[in-house]
RNA sequence: GGCCCCGUCGUCUAGUGGACUAGGACGCAGCCCUCUCAAGGCUGAGAUCGCGGGUUCGAAUCCCGCCGGGGCUACCA
């Protein structure tokens, strides 16, 4: 039996606090917030912290800062309490154990006393017979005396299992081919397989939306909440999985992609963040590519996700985040460049904005723009014609006033005067200023620095060496 | 090995039997604009629709086989 249709859908996401925060979090977070905003319902945010060794309360305070940054919001957690708490598997131990008692009880469960050892002997025969690897019931039929360190195994019974998935329609498993599973470790945490399901029948989750690595799992975990007399979920979401770029699904260690944090730090905007990953996985069906937050919670289903997985692609994402910064005013601009230009007083910001809008796929990109301004250039080697350029420049810029507008048409009419084109006139200038041969307009790249520092570094240029 | 999911330009994708000379976007190339770099405008290259068989008057679209990729197969989640 399953929840009824009409009662206010649930969905969770359920991260393991056991890394640095995963883009594959925000994005079934994003997924699973689209659908509730969309239905009215709740979103619910789970700790999944059974693995003891791995688990670190950092990480879980990485996931929420990381979320929040992308404006993904949570209606119940460990952080905002809830009807249903506590939200944290650590602090759910007697839950499960109360489960497992009973399913011990009815015979649906039972002890294993395997090492191990013995159980790695088992899969290693399995393999070398060709055979598909199946615990062989070994402590149901014949368990071992005397020994005290024991596992929960559930009693999978067999038959078929089949559920809604609102992605790939109608999935259809063969209870046949599993084996009996662990759902109660020797230290007495319960397994992923079995805490997963116990909390989404009893925080009744009516939607279940999750990266496809699930699909597979889905079996056991509907197994679990049949034997236990829950109502199952309406339906399931096993969204594609982000790939790395070269094709592999991504790791921790050989993808930086994966990691959060990287995209705050260097300037991507946290609405584009979003747009990026929702178009990856899913499509609109119209040629539209830029939404905000509320027109995807407008147009998003399930039905147009894409079943394939995705390459993660940056090109993309630094058109897409190019698109949010040039659509930003001047004062939202400068506002969120300030972090990222610290040796900058706010009014140089200000005035470097008009300039760099069209010039920044990332935010953290305005360094390489701006960093003449705290940075003293080595001068360059002018040739004779070229100092004498600057010369003139120096001439006409002494009494402009020090705007951009003013400093261009001083500069315009000196460059009339020699005679030579804007090219030759402006690159030692620029090479003067700033060292390099890409910058700013040349108008912007004086006019940030103060006068007499420009002019120095002009004059500085000109000299005998 | 077993089970499951998937397979259209380099990448993300549109496409659900005829309107497909397979469309769009990113990227790429050229031109225009231009002091550099961008942005913007225009133009272009780029996909025998994984392969092989069917079905059909007609297939990217339906069926079968194969190949390739991914996931699960843990006392990880």
């Amino acid at each position: 039996m399953a929840v009824s249709e009409r009662s206010p859908v649930r969905v969770r996401i359920a991260p393991s606090p056991t890394g640095f925060a995963h883009l594959g979090t925000a994005s079934t977070a994003l997924y699973n917030v689209l659908f509730a905003r969309q239905r009215g319902g709740t979103f619910v945010l789970r700790v999944d912290d059974t693995d003891v060794e791995r688990n670190r309360p950092e990480y879980e305070a990485l996931i929420y800062e990381s979320l929040h940054w992308l404006g993904l919001d949570w209606d119940e957690g460990p952080d905002k309490g809830g009807a249903d708490g506590p939200y944290r598997q650590s602090e759910r131990l007697d839950l499960y154990k109360q489960h497992a008692v009973r399913l011990l009880a009815d015979g649906k469960a039972y002890k294993c006393w395997c090492t191990r050892e013995e159980l790695e002997a088992e899969r290693k025969q399995a393999l070398a017979e060709k055979r598909a690897y199946k615990y062989s019931r070994r402590c149901l039929l014949n368990p071992p005396a005397g020994r005290s360190e024991f596992t929960v195994r559930f009693q999978v019974p067999g038959g078929e299992v089949t559920f809604n998935d609102m992605i790939r329609g109608e999935m259809r498993f063969d209870a046949e081919l599993m084996g009996d599973f662990i759902i109660v470790k020797s230290d007495g945490y319960p397994t992923y397989q079995f805490a997963s399901p116990v909390d989404d029948a009893v925080m009744m989750i009516t939607h279940v939306i999750r990266g496809e690595e699930h699909l597979s799992n889905t079996p056991f975990q509907l197994l679990i909440i049949d034997a236990l007399g829950y109502p199952r979920p309406v339906a399931f979401a096993h969204m594609p999985l982000i790939l790395a770029h070269d094709g592999a699904k991504m790791s921790k260690r050989k993808h930086p992609e994966t990691n959060l944090a990287l995209y705050r730090e260097q300037g991507y905007l946290p609405e584009a963040l979003i747009n990026y990953l929702a178009l990856l996985g899913w499509n609109p069906g119209t040629s539209q590519e830029i939404f905000s937050f509320d027109e995807l919670v407008r147009v998003f289903s399930f039905e147009r996700v894409q079943h394939a997985g995705a390459r993660f692609d940056w090109e993309k994402l630094n058109w897409i985040n190019g698109e949010y910064i040039r659509a930003l005013d001047d004062s939202e601009l400068a506002r969120r460049l300030r972090q990222f230009v610290p040796e900058l007083d706010e009014s140089t910001i200000c005035r470097a904005v008009p300039a760099l809008r069209t010039r920044l796929p990332k935010l953290a990109a305005a360094r390489e723009y701006l960093d003449y301004l705290w940075t003293e250039p080595q001068p360059p080697d002018l040739n004779p014609e070229a100092a004498e350029r600057v010369r003139s420049a120096i001439a006409a810029l002494r009494e402009a006033p020090w705007e951009p507008p003013a400093i261009e048409e001083a500069l315009e009419r000196a460059v009339e005067a020699s005679g030579a084109g804007k090219g030759k006139f402006y690159t030692p200038i620029r090479d003067a200023l700033t060292g390099k041969k890409v910058s700013l307009p040349i108008h912007y790249t004086l006019a940030l620095l103060p006068r007499d520092v420009a002019l120095a570094r002009l004059l500085r240029a000109t000299a005998e060496r």
